[in-house]
DNA sequence: GTCTATAGGCAGATAGAC
DNA sequence: GTCTATCTGCCTATAGAC
């Protein structure tokens, strides 16, 4: 069973087929498996073949629902971030120790493009940019409420120690250093929340 | 005048062509231009004509010193971070300061490729990874040994708020959240660096 | 060692049948 | 809306002349 078929409740053409609801349930799916692979391998690194492929489609439809793969990049990291994000603990604690966890960086359960793209994000044009800080602004914001503090330089610091430690420990082949990077970040994120703002921003 | 040019004394091959070193410096003129161009662009966004072409060479000349695309790639980003560490302050205080500065953001003086490619490496195989982690580990202890203190939980710290910072902040959209970013990264880590290790890590 | 030429493959995007 | 077929272009890597 592909994983898009168990997020939704899929309804077979034959069966019904709304027209228009059908529409937008495709196009999530395609939204889906973008996420997924984009996430994974990169822009460069996935074709619009192997994103249709894993909707389970073919490439000629690809346009009647995108203008261009950059479009679909776009879009497909805001969904997956969407996505992830009503998984998110309220508990800032735990969103800070879920995110620096060695489960995080074995995308099976599916990783944060926040971390997984973020230098590949830098190389990209405006349009994609725009959506990578919105996506970053959203959980930033998240983390400073979750932490009753505002969203100051603390709040910066924590979002760069998480972003910055997964892409980071994903980076390295040492797994030991791997997991004293996650594990040192996460140790100073969650110090730097307690430290209330006042007498550290001078 | 090309930047290579410029880097070493470069024997014309005509006037004196000691074979060997025209090899070696031959070799080094890719590794330069690769190093410029994979780090601005990643490793799918450079072709290898790009990167001969910049080194003032034709395509069919690369396989006379690489074996492959991606053992150029794995050498380059040794190569530019060796050349970047020659020019670094051996004060701690100035290197991170310098570190997360807007001008290492728009990459005319060249980015560091652990900032710039950091989840571009994290897509590619083991030996691309290893030449990471092993750059990753010489910066660590330039910075442990600048700040005199031992390779521990504080210096991974500082690294990831350096290299995330910079990653992130080239990453956004947002002129302003992107030197917000910068500052706060460099905040703490200069904060990390005088808070020497005892009582953080409990 | 460096060149030109080319093999062989894959990608993004479009056209037209159904 | 989705399909197959195709246009067009770029890429890595190799072959062979000089």
């Amino acid at each position: 069973m592909k994983a898009w078929q168990s997020i939704g409740w899929y309804l077979e053409e034959s069966i019904m087929s709304w027209p228009s609801e059908h529409r937008a349930e495709t196009r999530n799916r395609i939204l889906y498996s973008a996420g997924e692979l984009f996430t994974e391998k990169g822009f460069s690194g996935v074709s619009i073949d192997q994103v249709m492929a894993s909707a389970g489609l073919t490439r000629g439809a690809f346009y009647a629902h995108f203008n261009s793969k950059r479009e679909l990049y776009a879009e497909a990291i805001v969904f997956r971030a969407q996505q992830m994000g009503e998984k998110h603990p309220s508990n800032a604690d735990a969103l800070i120790r879920g995110y620096l966890s060695t489960e995080h960086l074995s995308q099976e359960k599916g990783g944060c493009p926040l971390a997984f793209l973020v230098s590949d994000i830098g190389q990209q044009d405006q349009l994609i940019r725009e959506s990578y800080t919105s996506i970053f602004k959203e959980l930033a914001k998240k983390v400073a409420d979750s932490s009753h503090q505002p969203m100051d330089a603390s709040t910066l610091r924590i979002m760069v120690l998480m972003v910055g430690g997964v892409a980071v420990a994903k980076a390295l082949n040492d797994p030991d250093l791997s997991l004293a990077v996650l594990e040192a970040c996460c140790d100073g994120a969650l110090d730097e929340r307690k430290t209330l703002s006042p007498h550290r921003n001078k």
